[in-house]
DNA sequence: AACTCGGGGCA
DNA sequence: TGCCCAGAGTT
């Protein structure tokens, strides 16, 4: 397993390659991050970005979208897969940030977790990007690359991915990591074709070692 | 643990 | 064309 110095390596050189990835902190509040969260479930974050543009400047608030038909709010998001449950569950949020909330967003994943459409993954990232509060979302990109650099264990489930990334990582990183760790993921140590030749962590990339002796 | 939802992007 | 994608909910 890598040390919290190993580590920290790690991250530092997924921020140079991906200067971009400061947080999804382009979400002006809380609420925004719920819905976009919600919505990028087995989605690109291109395709999302481009409904969520729209979206948001026509919906504001929770009211807001409780005071459309269903329909329409399908319309709205329509270029988006898993669409027509995404919609009802975004209206079934929204009643009850109304009924539960005073129409404020929730600050711990505990809650987050009891609203529709919205998962341990998506409650982890809306409490440690959106509150700062003690969580570090894991996904798949995730949990593969801490299970290829050697992070963690490969039969890991992801509850102890997350602990312990929350172990082994300094608490003031906590909310970047997931994203810092999302790009590296998506467009680097990619599921099907790492390139692990151009890899700035393939001296201590335990996968990535194994990967280019195996190739010859 | 396995299955389903689903339109768009990309090879 | 076929396969995959920033998951969640149900069985």
């Amino acid at each position: 397993m890598l040390n919290k110095k190993q580590i920290r390596f790690c991250l530092d050189k997924m921020a140079e390659m991906f200067p971009e990835a400061k947080g999804e902190l382009n979400h002006s509040n809380p609420f925004e991050l719920v819905i976009a969260v919600l919505l990028s479930a087995q989605c690109t974050d291109k395709l999302v970005n481009k409904v969520t543009e729209k979206l948001f400047k026509k919906y504001k608030t929770p009211e807001d979208y409780l005071a459309v038909s269903l329909e329409e709010l399908q319309d709205d998001i329509k270029s988006i897969g898993l669409y027509r449950n995404k919609a009802k569950n975004i209206r079934k949020l929204c009643q009850v940030l109304v009924d539960k909330y005073e129409g404020e967003v929730p600050r711990t994943k505990e809650e987050l977790m009891t609203l529709a459409g919205v998962g341990r993954k998506t409650a982890n990232v809306v409490a440690s990007i959106a509150f700062n509060e003690p969580a570090i979302a894991v996904d798949t990109h995730v949990e593969r690359v801490s299970k290829r650099l050697g992070i963690c264990r490969w039969k890991d489930s992801v509850m102890e991915v997350e602990e312990t990334l929350m172990k082994k990582v300094p608490r003031e990183e906590w909310s970047i990591t997931h994203h810092r760790m999302i790009f590296f993921g998506r467009y680097h140590c990619k599921a099907r074709n790492p390139n692990c030749p151009e890899c700035p962590l393939l001296e201590i990339c335990r996968e990535g070692q194994k990967r280019m002796k195996t190739r010859g």
